[in-house]
DNA sequence: CTGGGGATGGGGCCC
DNA sequence: CGGGCCCCATCCCCA
């Protein structure tokens, strides 16, 4: 018995969970475009994604080989068997196609490039080193094939292997990146925003652009405002996302590119290739080593069950690409565990309190899953448990609630908190310079704004989403922070020696190691620290038994 | 190999 | 919204 079409609504369905990014458990990072993907999907078309997405959550691909609009094209041709039209010229995206996909061993689609060429008249003309197997050249990201390195995060080789100048490039004007479609994010950053009709605008009609705007995300940078064009370029997070939502298919990137200001050229260029990705690859490996670490305590080798039986992996933990889990919930949870408020049946910790831990007002509620039936109502507010059919309808029911509702109503971590705050040199209780007391625990404020920012803390929810990993914030400026990292922007720079920070107060506190001043002295042994970090861990080692 | 210190990255949170 | 500070984690170097 055949099920007609069972393979080709099976895909579709795929390829609609990738327009909303839902269950994404991988990016591909091409120059300076994401792409959102399913591991089985790309373990499933090729070879060589088979063994990057085995160990890899971020995948960068090499830019000689290919580039966004090609990869859109691939992504789409995975998802849909089929090639759809590109803005070139037709022998020279096939040729574009072709190299592209004989290096991600896309056998079928070369193949069929290749037709197209031989039909046409047109001999290939092949760019030099395309890896059959075992390219070293220009970019050792992961152009390198499979079974070489392949790994980009997680490890540490990976990062020794990879010289910053070739890890990425200052992007020149054919660079492109596409506006997401990933819905759930730009509601999730944009409430009451309506992206699905620009969406549905969009240039190829079909095909949702997969990739994420880095530039619009990009927070302004301090040291190149001289320039006058940094500023007026980068958005606010809100823009950021606003042009998710609304762009059409290709966007030119905002970055700083060739034309712009030496000074500006310069930070640029320091930020994406000096640092930048180099310190991503860093950042990857420690996050793959938390992971792992947490994984020990939570199930062998990441795979872990969630309380509504959905399994997920270390990615999934990690990175939330597709709505459902977010990095926070692991974060909370395992802070949870950590405090001895163990996520698990006898510590009461109910499914739709630890979802809500680390999405926003609402997720996905995983068909399958649900003890409940909840019919099409996939969009399931995590306060009251409603569901509803779309995202739309979701958010104007999340609006409903109060704040009030929003709050965790949970005894003993308050009681905690209140012991440490005891404990605190400065702690915040009532007093009359402060008179804006938290109802949900004792700590009062000086002013309305600053209690309403620590009542979110409280909240079950976080309603700044990383627009590329989907890590949930409580406080917006800690997401467009988060970005940063994500971005490799790093703003403040040393005079001494060029080495560049994130935030300003990394580079006052780098720039003691300049002036050799030592403020932190231990009052046990005399020892001076520049950091006042490494002065609280050297007291660990006075106190802790030994 | 191990422990301590220097230095850095990221998140939380208050101002 | 950015600055500043705290905390935790990590990497690297060196004794």
């Amino acid at each position: 018995m055949d099920l007609p079409n069972h393979a080709k609504q099976l895909l579709l369905q795929l390829n609609q969970q990738r327009a909303k990014g839902f269950l994404c458990d991988v990016i591909i990072v091409v120059e300076n475009a994401l792409f959102r993907a399913h591991k089985n999907i790309l373990a499933a078309s090729s070879m060589y994604f088979k063994s990057l997405v085995l160990h890899d959550n971020l995948i960068n691909l090499d830019t000689d080989m290919v580039n966004p609009a090609v990869f859109r094209q691939i992504l789409d041709f995975i998802y849909t068997g089929k090639l759809l039209n590109s803005d070139q010229p037709g022998e020279q995206n096939f040729n574009a196609l072709l190299t592209a996909a004989s290096y991600l061993q896309l056998h079928d689609l070369a193949a069929l490039c290749r037709k197209k060429l031989k039909r046409s008249g047109k001999p290939f003309i092949a760019k030099l080193g395309i890896p059959s197997i075992g390219r070293v050249g220009r970019s050792h990201r992961l152009s390198t094939p499979p079974f070489a390195h392949m790994r980009f995060s997680g490890s540490s080789d990976a990062a020794k292997l990879s010289h910053p100048k070739e890890l990425s490039k200052v992007t020149g004007p054919e660079d492109e990146v596409f506006a997401a479609s990933n819905q759930e994010n730009c509601h999730s950053l944009n409430r009451g925003t309506s992206s699905s009709s620009s969406l549905n605008n969009s240039i190829n009609g079909s095909d949702q652009e997969l990739g994420l705007d880095l530039s619009k995300k990009s927070p302004p940078m301090p040291v190149q405002d001289e320039a006058g064009q940094a500023d007026s370029r980068a958005g606010s997070p809100q823009s950021a996302s606003a042009s998710l939502a609304n762009s059409a298919s290709y966007e030119e990137l905002d970055l700083p590119k060739n034309n712009c200001e030496p000074m500006e050229l310069e930070a640029v260029e320091e930020n994406h290739s000096d640092v930048g990705p180099k310190k991503l690859l860093r950042h990857a490996s420690r996050k793959k080593e938390w992971t792992r670490k947490d994984g020990e305590k939570l199930a062998e080798d990441g795979g872990e069950a969630m309380p509504n039986g959905v399994i997920v992996g270390p990615l999934s933990k990690e990175r939330n690409l597709g709505g459902i889990y977010s990095s926070d919930q692991s974060f909370k949870c395992k802070d949870e565990v950590e405090n001895g408020k163990d996520n698990s049946e006898e510590s009461g910790h109910s499914e739709s309190e630890c979802s809500a831990h680390q999405n926003a007002n609402y997720v996905y509620r995983q068909e399958g899953f649900e003890t409940v039936p909840f019919g099409d109502n996939l969009y399931v507010c995590i306060p009251c448990g409603k569901g509803f059919p779309n995202s739309e309808q979701l958010n104007a029911h999340v609006e409903t609630h109060t704040e009030e509702e929003l709050y965790i109503k949970e005894e003993d971590s308050y009681s905690k908190e209140e012991a440490e705050d005891l404990s605190a040199p400065n702690n915040t209780f009532p007093n009359e310079s402060r008179p804006f007391k938290c109802s949900v625990c004792e700590r009062s404020y000086k002013d309305p704004a600053t209690l309403r920012q620590h009542e979110k803390t409280h909240w079950l929810t976080r309603p700044f989403p990383c627009n590329i990993c989907g890590k949930m914030f409580t406080q917006r400026g800690t997401m467009t922070r988060h970005m940063r990292s994500h971005l490799g922007l790093k703003p403040f720079a040393c005079e001494e020696c060029g080495m560049r920070f994130t935030r300003q107060y990394r580079l006052t506190e780098h720039m003691r190691v300049h002036s050799g001043e030592k403020p932190y002295e231990c009052q046990l042994c005399g020892g001076k620290f520049t950091q006042q970090r490494n002065l609280i861990s050297h007291l660990r080692m006075h106190t802790s038994p030994s």
